[in-house]
DNA sequence: ATATAAAAGTGTTATATATACACTTAAAAA
DNA sequence: TTTTTAAGTGTATATATAACACTTTTATAT
């Protein structure tokens, strides 16, 4: 069964995720602390290698629910990194994927059990090898993403307000938007569903909560998609 | 060296290629008939094995050598795939590619060395594996692709006309264009050359030959690109 | 030489989309 | 009851996209 590729070499492969998180008007990422050599306790995004009897996406599915206790998140691939030298420890092939959690759902307790900590993506210091780029790319790929799918809506809470929503594609795009516009767009796109309810933890008078309508979405993706979201 | 991830898997990892080439208006896909077991005689895209010295890029690069005879090739990475039963011959994480290739460069001569033939898009039959994905996923990338960057350009000689030009971004997007926005939309960009040498080839009374003005392309690209083709 | 055929080339108008912009409302706290 | 603070709302303008038909060139046929 194996022995057909028999004489062809054989490589490590690893999943580098980039865990992405919102709140207080800002993306976040994981990171981590690195427990083993080489480059032991230096700053890592979180990694993997992939095992011979899991695909990739459940070695990020692993990964991710390793170092936050999220299960089931949403992720997505970014690209295959394959330079012979790019890490010092090995020939290793990186599959890179950012999974976007919904930060209320951290396990905190995992926090002190791996070193990770929350870092503002506008503030995220050095990181080895080439982990930085890896960010950069993923950066790049969530905002393309974004502006077609609603994938944001995945760093969110089930229920939220339109002002954090709006503050959620600000933080996305880097870029201040006109209310006004925003919520007309979003709102046009018909599939958020309004609640009765009230966030009251940000103002006095209160934003209602919306929820996203997967079902509305996914009719209009069947039906010919033609969606931008900002 | 490498000795310090020594007890992790090790896995095969192949490059698979979706060599697209554009003539009499149609894009073209380059299939062969595999001649190595498993599904030795199926019809397959271009692949080989990463080889422990080489990086992603290089293996590419040699397998569209090998089968094209053409050197320094436009690629793009479309994704890894890594299901873990996806080929029977063995774990194999698939790192798929589609390269542009000028089709007056092939060398005619290893198509029959190798078995290959080039296959309207429009009508390719069962391929072997995963690859009707992959080459579906390689046309919705380059679609993507397309309308932001040039890379169209590298489907074409070094010299083309406007009609020629119109014709391989119908083919492109499956749809016809309107000519005079078309020319309108692209002249306005001003990364393209007008030469002052007709092609007399599709009409009596010519078309003018242009080319692509690179260094205007990442004039505009480096002072804040936002170019929209089509 | 003249007519014919066939693709190349050319501008303007209408429509849709994106952007800019300022006041009113709700409700808790003073 | 006044104040404060963020939530919520509509219109006008600018820009981008889409629709549309005739003229020109030149090889070939008559």
């Amino acid at each position: 069964m194996t022995s057909f590729y028999a004489k062809e070499d054989r490589l490590l492969v690893s999943v580098d995720c980039i865990i992405l998180g919102f709140q207080d008007k800002e993306i976040n990422v994981l990171i981590v602390k690195r427990k083993f050599n080489p480059l032991k306790g230096k700053r890592s995004l979180m990694g993997g290698f992939v095992q011979k009897h899991e695909s990739l996406n459940e070695a990020v599915a692993r990964v991710v629910a390793g170092y936050t206790g999220v299960e089931n998140v949403y992720m997505e691939q970014v690209g295959a990194y394959g330079e012979v030298n790019r890490d010092p420890g090995g020939r290793v092939v990186s599959v890179v994927y950012y999974a976007l959690i919904d930060m209320h759902q951290f396990d905190e307790q995992l926090k002190e059990r791996h070193n990770t900590e929350w870092v503002n993506i506008k503030n995220v210091g050095p990181l080895i090898l080439d982990h930085r780029q890896f960010l950069d790319d993923s950066l790049r790929h969530l905002r393309r993403r974004s502006a077609t799918h609603p994938v944001g809506f995945n760093l969110l809470p089930e229920q939220f307000t339109l002002p954090q929503l709006q503050s959620l594609y600000e933080a996305i795009y880097a870029r201040e938007m006109d209310k006004r516009n925003f919520r007309k767009k979003i709102l046009e796109m018909g599939i958020l569903e309004k609640l009765d309810k009230k966030d009251k933890s940000s103002s006095k008078r209160g934003a209602f909560y919306y929820k996203f309508n997967k079902e509305k979405y996914d009719y209009m993706v069947e039906n010919g998609l033609d969606m931008s979201f900002i």
